[in-house]
DNA sequence: TTTGTTAAAGCAACTTTGTTGCATTAAATT
DNA sequence: AATTTAATGCAACAAAGTTGCTTTAACAAA
């Protein structure tokens, strides 16, 4: 993959950030007119494919992307996620990986876990 | 909610299938012309509230419906679901329930779990 | 450093999924 | 049978994402 200027601003933004962040989101925060919306979608769809960041279907139908600092070695993608139904941010909760056993005669290629709820700093405010 | 020919029609075709079923797919199996597109929309949320149907979405974000045979007495859906990326069918693995815990300043309210692979009858052909 | 190759970007148009407003219809209550 | 209002139909809209095709710009090789 190519670096430019697109998938640098996108990747950086996508690490800078501690929340899931959505195409949507992704464009508001990068400075206007950087690259094309277009651009963002295919660069998020190729930065998923180099394993640079995961990719985790909100429980609206919504993809967001994030990078997960705990997989550094090995990219490792079964946590949960959290939807907070009150501030709509979706945060990794890396350290808590669900336990489940499926027949073994399933091929499990993916998780998309997702809780959605309300989270500590929306329940204290 | 009132017995009408849509959500009469709409719930049987949901209690009928085995897997979940969108609202486009509901759409294709209802007779042609039974009732409008929105109205499908509109019945399937007012089945969700009136806790009638369960609601998934999908890895892809397309949302599904589904009758859960399991939770005649109550009401419980947190069950994992299975999306076959060959056969794109998604459906309820029942008895197997997920465990895993937040810390406890989380409000939940909703779980979706998907575990998105190939299916046993995909695998075997 | 220039040139050639091709991945990546831009743009417009399109698709899919789902929603909203409003007028009309038809359950169900009286 | 009359009344109430939930439910439907229709058209228009909206958000999220995709596709085709031309142009641009990484970057490898000369």
């Amino acid at each position: 993959m190519r670096k430019t200027i697109a998938k640098e601003a996108i990747l950086k933004t996508i690490n800078e950030s501690d929340t899931a962040l959505s195409q949507a989101e992704i464009q508001a925060i990068l400075p206007d007119g950087l690259c094309n919306r277009v651009t963002i979608y295919r660069v998020l769809d190729r930065l998923v494919e180099e394993k640079s960041v995961h990719q985790i279907t909100n429980i609206d139908g919504v993809v967001k992307y994030a990078n997960c600092h705990s997989c550094s070695t090995e990219h490792k993608h079964d946590h949960i996620h959290f939807n907070c139904e009150k501030c709509n941010v979706v945060t990794c909760i890396e350290d808590v990986e669900p336990t489940f056993k499926l027949p073994s005669n399933y091929q499990i290629n993916q998780l998309n876990f997702m809780v959605s709820g309300v989270c500590p700093d929306c329940l204290a405010s």
